[in-house]
DNA sequence: CTGAAAGCGCTTACAG
DNA sequence: CTGAAAGCGCTTACAG
């Protein structure tokens, strides 16, 4: 390649300042139009690349915004991070990814390389024992936080999530309605926020409708598909023998529906499974499974826009906000039939 | 917050030049060690923020390194990405990353931003129909670039994935094998170098083994489970009644899983499906899905790598390097069975 | 409407 | 072993 060119380059070839340069390049009406139109022309011909670094260490401004999540191969946190993109794509802000495994390390040290980089805000869905200091940090540099599907406690900053105690109560409902008394809940833990206001949320659902809670009926575990599918052989050795399961989501309902299938059960028709979230998947499954929509496009578009209003500073929407779930029913329960 | 903390803060408090502490930081033995220490602590007591922007400024080296793919929510790509990121992750590297939908303007406009941002090079999975220009527009600009599970035409560029063209005749061996001899071709576009090189292989498979080509056979398609599921409903209609179907990959092959399930279809016994990647999904599915490991974390991994290296600036590996797929026999294929 | 000059916060020769 | 000074490529008051 040939030398580097800086407005100065341009400057030079045009015999004009580079004051001059760089307010044509952002269209700025303080310079006439023609000569504007000439500049832009000059800068396209010589392949100018306009240097963010400089820009930003003059303007302390980067565009860029951090969005840490669990995992983003999970397609709970894909279609959050879909929606963020999108809403962050047309204000042209340039987003930086990373997940966090759950490992409070990893999460500051994305905080902390943010901060680095001139992070202008980051979106976070808080790793397990986040401690509040972490999001100081950001805070504190003058890098907003949004938090996203997890709440931290004693935290007022702005945090969009599903009503996850509600949702599931959604359905649990449904499975008591369809004549289920004997209902597990598979999957989660009380290590976050979501994972406490689901099960008090199935517990709650149980009591209204006066089951007794047998804790022996909770198997708690990982959030996968695997982990479904492996909760399946202790769901079916359990000797109460439960005739439907609350899935803590989707992808825990899949494995499931797929583990009781190696043992010839049918979701739906021996064994009723509800999920959470609604993911594309949820509608394909086979037998397609009954649901709650979690509202994760909403969860991702709302934070996005609340970070940039924050960054523009408007009115700051600080505290919780709750997307109201939705009950999907198909396939996947159905009337309960005694299990021999 | 209070002032903000930079070199010279910290080296007017020491009564030190900023010099120094710059060198101190990044651990130079030009520093005695005390003085090193004394530096090191009290830039953690006032908690002092590395600003990578001036440093990348100066040394136009910025530790960022840019990766576009199709989708990222696509399992496959990000099996990919997991690799990448461990990669980089442990030589402190900070990875950016976008789909470009295959949108080569999408892509274009990423590979700009990352330019504009001092990126020091990129990995990418290019948009169909990615211009060389737009490739060559990075490494012109000093910013090498590496292929990813799709290749280029005349593009010499480093280039990382799997053989699919041996790895489908695999599948479509397996199915000969087991006595199929009307194998329909499920998803997948003549669009990309995969998608051609995976036609082709099914076709070389079956001419070899003296079986005729049926055009009628292939379903073409998007990529996505929706589409396999989609596709089932095609598949059953069509005249020549195929006992097998060899699916563009293990997304397509288990939606179209589920989509025969749905006409009372098990796969295994009544059609025979293949799947391709061997995505963690693959043995989970009901059937265990017959498919093809693809090498997403070696790709991954390799190509992170050598961007490391090219960085590096040792011996460049130009050029296609293929990953050896391997088969991988489950329960979704069996023994030819006749379609009433 | 355009230009000269300072400064964002680092790193790097160059002195001492 | 440490310091003074220039410079990376922008933007922004301030003049004119």
């Amino acid at each position: 390649m040939a030398q580097k060119i800086k407005l100065s380059t341009i400057a030079e070839s045009l015999g004009l300042s580079t004051a001059t340069i760089s307010l044509a390049l952002r269209d700025s009406p303080l310079v006439a139009a023609d000569t504007r139109e000439r500049i832009k022309e000059q800068a396209r011909a010589m392949g100018y690349i306009y240097n963010r670094r400089a820009a930003s260490l003059r303007t302390s401004r980067s565009g860029i915004i951090g969005v840490v999540v669990h995992d983003i191969m999970n397609p709970f946190y894909g279609e959050i991070l879909k929606a963020i993109e999108s809403e962050l794509d047309r204000r042209s802000h340039t987003f930086i990814l990373s997940n966090h495994y759950d490992s409070v390390e990893k999460q500051r040290s994305f905080i902390e390389m943010l901060l680095q980089l001139g992070g202008d805000g980051v979106i976070m869905s808080p790793a397990i024992g986040t401690p509040i200091e972490d999001v100081e940090l950001a805070e504190n540099n003058n890098m907003p936080a949004i938090l996203v599907a997890r709440q931290m406690e004693g935290c007022d900053l702005p945090t969009f999530r599903g009503d996850d105690s509600y949702g599931i109560s959604l359905a649990t409902n449904h499975l008591i309605s369809l004549g289920h008394r004997t209902i597990a809940m598979v999957g989660g833990t009380d290590q976050t926020s979501t994972g406490r206001d689901r099960y008090q949320g199935y517990v709650n659902a149980l009591r209204k409708a006066g089951i007794e809670v047998d804790p022996e009926l909770r198997l708690p575990g990982p959030r996968s598909m695997q982990a479904g599918f492996d909760a399946a052989v202790d769901f079916l050795s359990l000797p109460q023998k439960p005739t439907a399961a609350v899935c803590w989501n989707d992808l825990v309902a899949i494995g499931f529906m797929n583990g009781i299938a190696r043992a010839g059960l049918l979701a739906g028709r021996d064994i009723s499974v509800t999920g959470y979230d609604d993911l594309e998947e949820a509608s394909i499954a086979t037998p397609a499974l009954t649901t709650v929509w979690n509202g994760q496009e909403e969860v991702g578009r709302l934070a996005a826009r609340a970070l940039l209003d924050k960054l523009a500073d408007s009115h700051a929407l600080d505290g919780l906000h709750l997307i109201k779930p939705e009950m999907r029913i198909r396939q996947s329960t159905g009337p309960v039939r005694p299990r021999s």
